[in-house]
DNA sequence: AATAGTAATGATAATAAATATCATGGAAAG
DNA sequence: CTTTCCATGATATTTATTATCATTACTATT
């Protein structure tokens, strides 16, 4: 899977230099839908000298020919994500954790409405509380 | 209903000044999703003088008492809506537009999720082209 | 292998949204 | 009316993201 969007890189005639390769590497297979920082940081240990540009440099970069999605689903930051099937989301409203929901749902749009909104495609957010945070107890749910 | 929240204002102890109640009169029965800058300038038409910080205030309280929802479905800017009855939204891609969607789903998540993760609601984005922008052709359909 | 062409890097500055601070003003209650 | 205490508005600060640009370095071609 890596090896195909490295190639594909170069395929489309973008560079693959190593800092890049590092970002790849770490967002392959990566389900912890990581923020920008999340990505920086991590690369950081490897390529100490690595600047926030080049992060979201190519990030913008993957996104644009859609190698990757960037979420739109924590009110403070973007977070980005390398599953690019249709898929969903479960929200932990403690921890703003996210984990993946690979289903398929049938979400039957009514005709007036259909015939008002060309619908090209759906993501369903569903808000509530990991199984870690209900462990640990407490009682501050967030809010929706 | 703004008499109501009114109402529930004073009773819980928060002031009601003239620039919340132009707040309040502007979102009440909104449903163009308004960010805190679409706020601020409309109230600022019948209260130049009003700032910012007085925008910012009266969301998070009217937030922090489920007055009104703070929607994350703009990558930009955070969107407010006083609209509190679960329900749905249409994005549009090229406009960013965002209109309400009233119906209920049923969402059938399988049990090993639900085992997982105590769901306590969920909300769809259906991400497309709106009647508006249809009409005024053009290819650009953004990316989801 | 040397080189030329071009895109990427990283340092830095610039935007922009949202939050924090605080002296002053004004709403609410008695 | 007066007192109390929260809200206001001016301003500063924080944080995320985008923009700029000289330098670097990957890639393809020779």
């Amino acid at each position: 899977m890596i090896i195909n969007i490295m190639e594909r890189f170069k395929n489309i005639g973008l560079k693959l230099t190593p800092q890049r390769v590092a970002i790849l590497e770490y967002l392959d297979g990566n389900t912890s839908h990581p923020s920008a920082e999340d990505i920086y940081r991590h690369v950081k240990e490897r390529f100490p000298m690595i600047s926030f540009a080049t992060v979201y440099n190519t990030l913008e970069a993957l996104r644009k020919r859609g190698l990757i999605l960037e979420l739109t689903i924590d009110p403070d930051r973007k977070r980005y994500d390398p599953n690019i099937h249709p898929h969903h989301h479960l929200i932990c409203l403690r921890c703003k954790s996210v984990v993946d929901v690979n289903l398929e749902f049938d979400v039957p749009v009514p005709d007036d409405v259909r015939g008002r909104f060309e619908i090209l495609g759906n993501h369903i957010e569903f808000y509530g509380i990991c199984e870690q945070c209900k462990k640990e107890g407490g009682d501050d749910n967030g809010s929706l």
